[in-house]
DNA sequence: CTACAAACTAACCAGATGGTTAAACCAAGA
DNA sequence: TCTTGGTTTAACCATCTGGTTAGTTTGTAG
């Protein structure tokens, strides 16, 4: 009678080995098809479970959607804010680190970044809920920089919004639009890759060059 | 016994009306839930209309799904390409025109898009056979203009794919990403509007600078 | 060896959902 | 008026799917 293992890491969290299992079949599932098309019986199988032991562990389906969305989260957010929000880099550092980091993310993760946006529109009370303790992002460092730098003259004024929201999108939108573009311009699994290497090396300059005054 | 109505236009093609009511109201459910999570009743209220007679005109959900994907996708492409497209236009012109378009539409239909991409992705099959009549999009007269430019140091180097990759990136991506961003650096429904009149001013601006040599 | 609780499973249940059917409706022509 | 064919509906069906239950296995402490 699903008794310790509901509900989070209660006091017994049961056998973390299993737990674990179903936690990542559920992502791969779950980040691969999303919610919607995920089935608790698939879950399962690529857990080598039962399907009862995926609600003896996690509840239910929501639950566990929950426990994977948390997790991806937790997994793309820090690696943008953490050097956005960085004191102590300078934004030309800042811009090609985080180019860098995203384009080799995602290479790895092909669908994490589609999985997130959708799911934070389809449940928005999660990411909210999720970032609550947080609060909002941090980007007075960024503002700060960014303030300077138009005054000195070196950049052109931008807001930290718009400056985030740029580098994002250049960084995250063409994996998330892939098989768009691979259709519509010829970016086709054949030549992604090239197209890729050619991002890594002139997206931070692109950008940098938008930002000069 | 769904005669005459199944599959597109038919010979007679039934009552019109009727007809563009149901695409028009499962167009509406399908871009706001996406195809997993709409309901053929949801769609049959919607257009005030018993279920029965969804599959009358449409014969199956995944047929309703397609025409309503052709609708958004011709709705979309044509939209950019027939300005990026363009044998006239400058690339400033184009650049800005693609903004100013983009921006204002996307603020119209702000589900499009995530549709779009999400429904390219869980049916790549749609699309590929929805543009290959028309073959891969026109770039050659972009791809001219860039490397003339280029040549004449009047611009950096840049493929066309990357340059569209990048022009769709800025403009798409916010409001794809719109429920993260509201989270995560503040862009409530309050800001958001503040946010893209700076957009709609700054955008073209900064992505002219970015292709200065 | 026994007892017991946690881990795990086979079988089952109920609701939701896409799809079908048979019949009713309704306009236009004979 | 009667017939005919497309249009529309109420009711129904099959299946899929999340979730439950009752019971079995397994590891471990006494």
């Amino acid at each position: 009678m699903l008794a310790s293992g509901v509900g989070g890491a209660s006091p017994p969290p049961a056998d973390r080995a299993t737990r674990e299992r179903i936690l990542s079949a559920a992502h791969r599932v779950f980040v691969r098809k999303g919610s919607a098309n995920a089935r608790t019986q698939e879950i399962a199988d690529g857990a080598g479970v039962n399907k009862a032991l995926v609600h003896y562990y996690f509840g239910t389906k929501a639950l566990l959607a929950d426990a994977v969305f948390a997790g991806a989260a937790a997994e793309l957010m820090p690696r943008i804010f953490g050097i956005v929000g960085s004191e102590t880099r300078s934004i030309e550092d800042k811009v090609r680190a985080v180019v860098q980091e995203q384009i080799d993310f995602h290479s790895t993760r092909p669908y994490l970044a589609r999985y997130v946006v959708v799911e934070a529109h389809t449940e928005p009370a999660r990411l909210r809920q999720l970032l609550s303790p947080h609060g909002a992002a941090p980007l007075s460092a960024l503002r700060r920089q960014l303030a300077e730098g138009a005054s000195a003259r070196t950049i052109r004024h931008i807001s930290a919004e718009q400056f985030v929201v740029n580098l994002m999108s250049l960084c995250v939108f063409p994996f998330i639009a892939r098989p768009i573009f691979e259709q519509v311009i010829g970016l086709d699994a054949e030549h992604f890759p090239d197209f890729l290497d050619a991002r890594r090396r002139e997206l931070a300059d692109f950008f940098l060059a938008g930002l000069r005054p």
